[in-house]
DNA sequence: ATCGATTGACTACACTCGTAGACGAAGGTA
DNA sequence: TACCTTCGTCTACGAGTGTAGTCAATCGAT
C-alpha cells in the first residue's frame, strides 16, 4: 500500500484539513501544483482504492479524510527508506545527513535531547 | 537520474564487488533475488543508460562498475527523502525511528557520539 | 567441424504513475 | 424551461518499472 510522490502532496492536504472535497484540495494545492481538476480526483481515488483515505458522500459530492495518521504515514515511510537504503541501520542515515549539511543547530540541540531521552 | 529499488539490489552488488560481470552479479544475487539472468542484464543495462554504472569490455563479456558511489547515493537519497516526507527536517525523522524501536542500544551509542562530534 | 554453454542485443508485456480529457448528471440561474 | 456551472465517472496515454523470452554470436570441448 504505496503512496506516491503525488499522492503524498494530496495527503498532506486532508493531514491539515480532514473532511474536504475534491475540489477544496485542489484550491488547496494551487500555486504548488498546477495540476487539473481532474488529476487530484484521481489523486484522491487512488489514494480511496488504496484505503489512505476515505470518501463520505455529502450531498452530491464526497468529503474526503485521510485514514492513515500522518504520523503512521511517516513511522512507516521512515522505516522502509531504513531498510531499503540503510539495511535498517539509523546511525549511518544521521551521519549522512549531517555530512550534506541537512542539520541545523536546532536539529543538532534537539537530537541531543532526543538521545538523551532515548537512553533512559 | 533515479535508481529503483530493483536496481539498488544491483548497485549493491556492485559496490561491493567493482568490475564484475552480469553472471557474477546474478550469481550474487542467487537466493536473494530470484531473477533470470534477463532480469540483471536488464537492471544492468539500465543502470548504463542512466550512468549509475559503467561498462568495460572484456573480452566477450562486460564489466560493470558502480559510478555512482555508495557514500553518494546514500547521502542524496537521504536528503531527498527527508525534503520528501519531512521537509527537510532530520530530527523528526530520528524521532519517528526511536518510536518504532528501530533503534538498537547500540544505534544509540552511535548516535551520541555522532551527535557530540556535530556540535564542535 | 560440430555442438552445447555463455553472453549480449533486441523485444515484450503487464502494471504503476503522473497527468488529464470527455461526458453526463445535478443544481442554480435567467 | 433552457442553460451553464459543478462535480463525479470513465477512459487514456506516455514514461517508467519489474520481470523475462528469444535469437544470434562466440568460445571451449569433443
Amino acid at each position: 500500500m504505496q503512496v506516491t510522490d503525488a499522492e503524498l502532496d494530496v495527503m498532506r492536504v486532508l493531514w491539515a484539513n480532514p473532511g474536504v472535497s475534491a475540489a477544496d484540495v485542489h484550491t488547496a494545492l494551487e500555486g504548488q501544483k498546477d495540476w487539473s481538476r481532474q488529476t487530484v480526483k484521481t489523486l484522491l481515488t487512488r489514494l480511496c482504492e488504496k484505503g489512505a483515505v476515505s470518501a463520505e458522500a455529502d450531498g452530491r459530492k464526497f468529503l474526503y479524510t485521510a485514514q492513515i495518521s500522518q504520523d503512521d504515514y511517516e513511522t512507516g515511510a521512515a522505516k522502509s527508506f531504513v531498510d531499503k537504503v540503510f539495511s535498517g541501520r539509523a546511525a549511518p542515515l544521521v551521519a549522512h545527513l549531517a555530512d550534506s549539511r541537512g542539520l541545523t543547530e536546532d536539529d543538532i540541540a534537539e537530537l541531543e535531547s532526543l538521545i538523551e531521552r532515548l537512553k533512559s
